[in-house]
RNA sequence: GCUCGGGUGGCGAAAUCGGUAGACGCGAGGGACUUAAAAUCCCUUGGGACAUACUCCCAUGCGGGUUCGAUCCCCGCCCCGAGCACCA
């Protein structure tokens, strides 16, 4: 153990040299294996968790780091706290993103991706982060992607992979088919191309199936209430119910339109019935003096690319020429076809409620069709005419409605549903606005879907034991006009022999969606290492499911969706124990720069080596963290950062001259032992700027005044401060004689008695106004407390005559309501 | 349009349960040290009134309300950010 540091010169301050320090520490670290877990025997196993970074050419984004730091001092906590901390790191580099920049710059992804994954190493190595390098992974991996394959497998064998035509977007200047994310505004992001709409064979997983757990789940899992009212939007469940209209077929025989309603109170108003263009029953509805229209706008709505029907809002449409009958008032009414009404949703039929649903009122005063009130308010009645749809509901009263006029909405509701469902013609229903989710990419950067097609055999799964099925290094990997994946050119690749009856099959050229690599990443993370399986059972058992998780809300609906659906299909193919990934989340907010969103065009964006280099990488860490509440984010200003800069120079200071004889003054232990408290409850909540500025107060009380500060006054001070700054604390605690790691050391414990103050300021209110403040003891009376408020010649001043009311708030405040 | 955040000094921000508005930091001003500068250290710093002090008034996007007391709760608006968007 190496000795206190006690130096009688203080004339001549040692500097703080922060890249000797942290280069130091960093191989220390290194060479001791001071950031790696021992998975196997760890007693108190705690998993934390961050979103793992796509691996850009332009290196580690400020924002990764603000998300990392975060994430890695809420492990350290934990880890001091008395935890096995399991903190890895890996990378997202499948995706068009990269596909994309490859493209760009001419180069292959396969020589890029390497390339730019050590340029990360590099840097999130140098910011101090604890993080486990033995159990790093990126999705690119064969060794990777094997477990993906074997995933879509596992989700074939279950019933919940399924393949069917679907629309994509695509772009014909870049000759290639898009994601969602990179239509903006009906434009290609990169070309600004208007972008089409092709159809074509795609996989999707079964997610909606998946619906109601999805969204009962979220009421037993802790997560950023933000998060979870974003999926439960996401996920979308309506109540009502599905009605069925009967009409006569134009080919002779009835037939049944379904629809689906969530007001089906207001069935007596339902004046006309419309089919999204691609129903089914279209064609059988559609009298022959109407066919020429109705498949003319069918064609017309076909074209139309997905963005412009989603925000056009003129109504369009068409007539079939046919009716149908209304079942409760039996009177017929006009089947029409628009593509406002979307085959995606419900039963892909409506009825027509004009004077309750703003969006039917405009359709059918464009194609006047009769509107009729059957719900009025409290300032209406039955004739009160409606000049936009009533869609008020809470106090709306039925009328218009034959038996049910005077019932409630809520009422009318149930008792409409029971007396059509007598007769079968409506039944009560949920549906969730969850679609399946398309997994297939003709793109080449991703793994390829083990899939094998023969002409007799017909769909055949890759055997397992064949996996993975590598993507092979390919120079045309540029999506072409086909509309099919680069994979579909060669040949030699997707031309192998059936697995089933030998002979000459094809394998599936599509590869899947980046989303679904992510979707079980951390499942992987413990096991890395074993080829054999994707997940060890025992030590998933014991470390997951993850205690903590972070990340940024733009993910809330997309990757934490998908990866809670993929655990749960585990779990009930009885290969996990749990159903929830994540026991807790919390999204952290995003950073801006003077006032500016970062972004490349603007040339604002903050590259972390030279702050790293410049302050130090735990100044900055910390200036991140101090910068602005986590959870919310802030603004980078750089100016600021000499503030963080500063305080470290300060404790710096602090531990290089302290006493070690006599006793700490015991007004800063009282301070002390507040920022103890005031730090070990800020970090559980996130709230690190606060916890930040909390220590940088107690350093003003420690450095006050011409004293040198006692050694307990100081190295409490150490742990506290490590998972903001932990290379200096390692040095300051390696100086101060402690042994091993600070963060194998143990939190400070909070002494309640030595924080408690003996005297307090007691706020005094005149008619709610501050008039004043005493100094009182602690546990001073109400009785006690006015006499000393009113002994003050200012309160007295205000009190003219006796109080009305005393309010007594004990050790805050007296409030006289004179 | 809908949903969720947010609006507080010159700036980034605090205020955990309805109880001292502006902690902490930056910047700015003044001072000490220095030949000088940087660094460091000390003091001041929401606006206004008063010669000064004591003190008082105003102030948390705007307008109302509840309360002894509102940055916080309720009602009605305005603005900024994010997401979703014809979901019946």
């Amino acid at each position: 153990m190496a000795n206190p540091v006690i130096r009688d010169d203080l004339s001549e301050p040692i500097q703080y040299d922060p890249g000797a320090i942290e280069r130091k520490w960093q191989r220390i670290w290194q060479e001791r294996g001071t950031n790696n877990t021992d998975l196997q025997r760890a007693q108190r196993p705690f998993y934390t968790l961050m979103m793992f970074p796509y691996p850009s050419a332009e290196g580690l984004h400020v924002g990764n780091l603000f998300a990392f730091t975060g994430n890695d001092i809420y492990g350290r906590f934990q880890r001091l706290m008395g935890h096995n901390v399991f903190e890895p790191l890996g990378y997202d580099a499948f995706g068009i993103h990269s596909e994309n920049y490859a493209l760009k710059v001419g180069q292959h992804p396969m020589d890029l991706i390497p390339r730019n994954i050590s340029n990360f190493r590099r840097q999130l190595e140098r910011s101090g982060l604890m993080v486990d390098w033995r159990h790093t992974l990126s999705t690119t991996e064969p060794n990777y992607y094997k477990w993906t394959q074997w995933l879509f497998l596992q989700l074939l064998k279950q019933g919940l992979a399924y393949k069917k035509q679907a629309a994509v977007n695509w772009c014909p200047d870049c000759k290639t088919v898009l994601a969602n994310e990179q239509v903006v505004a009906g434009l290609c992001e990169r070309s600004k191309t208007p972008v089409e709409q092709r159809l074509l064979e795609q996989w999707f997983f079964r997610i909606s199936d998946y619906a109601p757990r999805l969204l009962e789940n979220l009421d037993r899992i802790d997560w950023s209430e933000t998060t979870k009212t974003a999926q439960r939007n996401w996920i979308g469940r309506s109540e009502g119910a599905d009605i069925s209209f009967k009409a006569d077929s134009v080919t002779g025989g009835r037939c049944e339109i379904r629809v689906f309603t969530t007001r089906p109170d207001t069935i007596y108003g339902a004046t006309y019935l419309v089919l999204a263009p691609e129903h089914p029953l279209v064609d059988g509805l559609t009298k022959v003096t109407e066919r020429k229209k109705v498949d003319a706008y069918r064609e017309k709505t076909k074209k139309q690319d997905i963005i412009t029907r989603k925000t056009g809002t003129d109504k369009t449409g068409a007539f079939t020429g046919s009716y149908a009958v209304n079942p409760a008032t039996r009177k017929q009414i006009p089947i029409w076809v628009s593509d406002y009404v979307l085959m995606e949703y419900g039963t892909g039929a409506i009825m027509g409620v004009p004077g309750h649903d703003a969006r039917d009122f405009e359709f059918a005063t464009r194609f006047d069709l009769p509107i009729v009130r059957v719900v009025c308010g409290e300032r209406e009645d039955a004739n009160t005419p409606l000049t936009s749809a009533f869609t008020e509901c809470e106090s709306g009263t039925l009328v218009n409605s034959g038996e049910f006029d005077g019932y409630s909405v809520d009422a009318g509701k149930r008792a409409i549903v029971e007396v059509l469902s007598k007769s079968g013609s409506a039944t009560q229903v949920v549906h969730f606005r969850l679609h399946d989710w398309c997994i297939s990419r003709q793109r080449y950067w991703g793994p390829p879907i083990p899939i094998i097609y023969c002409e007799s055999c017909g769909t055949v799964p890759v055997p397992e034991g064949d996996l993975p099925v590598v993507l092979p290094f390919i120079e045309d990997f540029k999506p072409d006009d086909s509309g099919i994946s680069p994979l579909a050119r060669h040949e030699e690749w997707y031309r192998v022999a059936c697995p089933k009856c030998g002979k000459t099959g094809r394998r599936e050229t599509d590869v899947s969606d980046t989303f679904l690599d992510s979707a079980w990443y951390f499942l992987r993370y413990p096991s890395v290492g074993n080829d054999d399986v994707p997940f060890e059972r025992d030590i998933t058992k014991k470390w997951l499911p993850v205690n903590s998780y972070i990340g940024g809300n733009e993910h809330a609906v997309l990757h934490l969706l998908y990866a809670r659906f993929i655990t749960m299909v585990l779990h009930d193919a009885g290969m996990l124990e749990f159903e929830e990934p994540f026991t807790r989340f919390r999204a952290h907010g995003h950073i801006i720069r003077e006032g500016a969103k970062m972004s490349k065009t603007q040339g604002n964006i903050v590259n972390p080596d030279e702050y790293i280099e410049h302050w130090g990488a735990d100044a900055f860490r910390t200036y991140l963290m101090f910068l602005g509440p986590y959870e919310q984010g802030g603004d980078f200003r750089d100016a600021s950062i000499s503030g963080t800069r500063r305080f470290l120079d300060r404790l710096f200071a602090s531990a290089q001259g302290m006493s070690t004889t006599g006793m700490p003054d015991q007004s800063v232990m009282r301070k002390l032992h507040q920022t103890i408290r005031k730090v070990s409850e800020d970090i559980p909540r996130l709230s690190y700027n606060t916890a930040v500025a909390a220590m940088m107060e107690y350093m003003n009380v420690l450095r006050k005044g011409e004293r040198t500060p006692h050694r307990d006054e100081v190295v409490p001070l150490i742990p506290l401060v490590s998972p903001f700054a932990p290379h200096i604390a390692e040095e300051l605690w390696e100086q101060a004689g402690g042994t091993g790691s600070v963060f194998d050391s143990a939190w400070p414990q909070f002494d309640a008695a030595l924080a408690a103050e003996d005297s307090i300021e007691l706020v005094v209110q005149v008619n709610g106004r501050v008039r004043s403040r005493i100094t009182v003891s602690r546990d001073i009376n109400e009785e006690a407390a006015i006499a000393a408020a009113l002994a003050d010649p200012v309160v007295a001043k205000f009190v003219i005559g006796a109080p009305k009311k005393i309010v007594f708030v004990p050790g805050r405040l007296l409030n006289i309501v004179a």
